[in-house]
DNA sequence: TATTGCCGAACGAACGTTCGAACGGGTGCC
DNA sequence: GGCACCCGTTCGAACGTTCGTTCGGCAATA
């Protein structure tokens, strides 16, 4: 399966938009029901087409899955890299990168519990390529960590914190909901931020960096 | 389905451990490969026996990842209630908690694997008594976390801040390997510890609690 | 006419579950 | 001892359903 296929070869501007809305239908019963209990019958009906006609947007189930993968961590590293461009110091711009994947996230909700779960459902190239695109964003997301430590010779620690990190901020798809929510996503992010820099019991009992 | 139905009603000591062996290789394939992705074919091969003789220990296989979460999380629940029974103060009793949390699921990672992704696949009862059972536990751990800052008024900052450690203490199934691990169980527990209670930008200000 | 968008109907495979029958070691009766 | 009988255990074979995918064809558009 080549790399974004469906989205990399371009076609009508029609069949583009049709393309994108089955994608987000897709993406939506994923997170509902889970990929496998998931029906192409069940995504057509969703999508008020025929089951053939989904197969007139997308070669087959798995890419359906893939597609909705590749395009959210794309965009989310690209988000990432965005984000956090212009901001210098370490913090700031460890908030900046909470901040754009919550937002990301908490936006678009089934895309990170597809992500979150369904990544062991792709085979062969389209597993690799979608753990590429993971791995890379682990990364990027660990070089902000490790530079909250400059000091700090072991990378085991770093590491061990970013895995924490997103542990997380990935973890809020289990009980957030986005439509009564009694906090905001970016509230959400700080709070988190605030607690991984900070920790829960002593709140802010460093004047080093002012945040009231 | 009645609680814990083949778990309760006492057969033969032998049909129980045949049973429990079961449960062990199901919690295993479901694990690596998804609760859906799995056939009882696979499961009856894996087990040494035959399609049919695993009905004779379970009566569907809906059932098998019942029991499998339902153990789960009673055992959990009451290894947190003995593990943090004779410990007073708050600090040393969330590191219990987490150590008892840690060491469980990383001694039976399959489990932890099953109970994240999984519960969602039940349904009626069985969905309702897992979930009360989850329920139940996270009031515990937000009781010990709340008991931190006891002059704290609001709650939420106390419910949110154990929904992320939530998140870190159970999003490493993702990236914890038992077989290869660079950190013992208890080292990784102690570091989400440190990490939830002090943060990473500062490790260890606080000498109220000495751990060198 | 050629191409695109879409559909009804079907195919083969795999699924969860059931059923009737066989095996094997106890138990009581002759 | 020999025998019938039961019951826990296991099995092969099948049932009905649902699945992902394909194919031939029909409108509409260019």
């Amino acid at each position: 399966m080549p790399r974004a296929a469906t989205l990399r070869q371009e076609r009508t501007p029609r069949f583009d938009a049709r393309l994108l809305s089955l994608l987000g239908v897709a993406a939506r019963v994923f997170a509902a029901d889970g990929y496998d209990r998931t029906s192409m019958r069940r995504i057509a009906a969703e999508a008020g087409m025929s089951l053939a006609g989904v197969y007139h947007y997308c070669a087959s189930k798995q890419e359906l899955l893939y597609d909705i993968q590749f395009h959210a961590f794309d965009s989310l590293v690209r988000g990432l890299r965005e984000c956090t461009a212009k901001v210098v110091d370490p913090r700031e711009r460890l908030r900046a990168a909470v901040r754009s994947h919550v937002r990301h996230f908490g936006d678009n909700m089934d895309a990170l519990k597809v992500c979150a779960r369904e990544l062991h459902a792709l085979e062969g190239d389209a597993y690799r390529d979608v753990h590429e695109l993971r791995r890379a964003y682990f990364d990027a997301m660990h070089d902000i960590v490790r530079k909250l430590r400059p000091r700090s010779r072991s990378d085991r620690q770093s590491w061990l914190a970013t895995a924490n990190l997103f542990g997380m901020i990935n973890w809020f798809y289990q009980w957030y909901d986005a439509g009564q929510a009694k906090v905001s996503l970016d509230d959400l992010a700080d709070h988190q931020v605030s607690l991984f820099l900070d920790g829960y019991a002593a709140p802010r009992p460093r004047a080093k960096r002012g945040r009231a």
